[in-house]
DNA sequence: AAATTTAAAAAAATCGATATTTTTTTAAAT
DNA sequence: ATTTAAAAAAATATCGATTTTTTTAAATTT
């Protein structure tokens, strides 16, 4: 792990074990030994240990007494659990931001709607752009708000649910327009109608974890052959 | 730092450490020297780098690049920030533990308030006991809420709140009855009757934080000399 | 013989001491 | 007053030592 940034080595190796577990790379679960880490990520014990202590704080890895960390487990229960939190949460950051917006807010949104139509076809190839604009849209949205804590802890919970939706990938709803539920949203969101872009909001996230859920079920499913 | 209990020293480190930037010990802004907080907790500095990233996960310290670690600062905006937060948090929690709660849920709540009462008019005296208190007293009335993220974040911001509470213990606002509030809080929690906790909750709150935003100017306002 | 317990060995996690790198401070020079 | 260079301090990383847990295999009991 080359020190190409100016990070250092804990704080790469911390993203680096973030990513792998949004993405689904470390199974939920898994144990995380300190010595196979090493390996992987080719660096010593005490940044990957640091890494992992932070990890933890943020709910991402778990870590029992002297029996070292494993990677936070999944299931349909926590799933439904961050969905609801988000979709308060999400609501109100965007209220928060319908209030307080100005025109900057207001283009930015317009173009990563932009960018994110573009390529909303193709969800199934470049899907790793795809979760990116996506991403860059939502947070377009809810720019505006100026809720620290608010922020972060939306974008916690928006984490978590990416490891739920990223191990369910190819499960692709054929009855769903996901471009026309962004454009509902980004219509009331520029209209200023709160109740509206809520509304909407909620509709999103409940449709998109209807075909997480489905995807983790048969997962589930499938591992207990 | 004796290993007394079946803990870590990382984790005996990393509860000392929060207990004491909770406590506000440690001055908000401040800067955490390795060597000096090896002095302090009389521990090496791989568990304490180990306990300051897992507190810098949880949000009570910051950290800059190579530029070690810092007790994560105190403003009146963050306060107010927290303010709506909690309430919005600790009113869904409750609304959630009134639908689930049952019996032995009820009897515990009446249990929490009666311990509570027994000590609630020498608040100044016996401080630390009677926030333990006030502590379980709240923590009973959502402990039916089965939402493992909501209680982890409310419980986070309820700590991150302490902070600003306990750095003005002194201030006393006669005027309040605070037994009263926490009775009309159980009432309507025993009546399950949810809009008129959520109501008591929010006063009860609001009430505290107008209490502590005058002591923390105050104390911002003796600093600037 | 199968299952449980015990003891030894291996593996893994945790911690502390030391070395390296980076930042901050200090003082001189421009 | 600003810049530059050297010294000190601090943060970070590596390595090896210690402690704890897990695994393995033998011994005992049912």
């Amino acid at each position: 792990m080359a020190k190409t940034n100016g990070k250092t080595l804990s704080e790469s190796a911390c993203d680096a074990l973030r990513l792998d577990i949004i993405r689904g790379h470390l199974e939920p679960g898994a144990k995380l030994r300190i010595e196979e880490l090493r390996q992987h990520y080719a660096t010593g014990a005490s940044p990957l240990r640091e890494a992992l202590n932070r990890l933890a704080g943020e709910g991402f890895v778990t870590t029992e007494g002297q029996r070292g960390f494993r990677v936070a487990p999944l299931s349909l229960k926590d799933l439904q659990d961050i969905t609801r939190l988000r979709i308060m949460l999400e609501c109100e950051a965007i209220s928060e931001s319908i209030r307080h917006g100005d025109d900057e807010w207001e283009a930015n949104i317009v173009a990563a709607f932009h960018r994110l139509s573009k390529i909303e076809s193709d969800r199934e190839h470049g899907f790793a752009q795809w979760e990116s604009r996506n991403q860059e849209f939502h947070e377009a949205l809810i720019a505006a708000c100026d809720s620290a804590w608010l922020l972060k802890i939306r974008r916690l919970l928006y984490e978590q649910h990416k490891r739920y939706r990223l191990i369910s990938i190819l499960e692709h709803d054929e009855t769903r327009n996901v471009n026309a539920e962004h454009e509902a949203i980004m219509r009331a969101v520029l209209n200023r109608d709160e109740a509206t872009a809520c509304a909407a909001t909620e509709s999103h996230i409940m449709r998109t974890v209807e075909t997480t859920r489905l995807a983790f079920g048969h997962l589930q499913a499938a591992k207990a052959d």
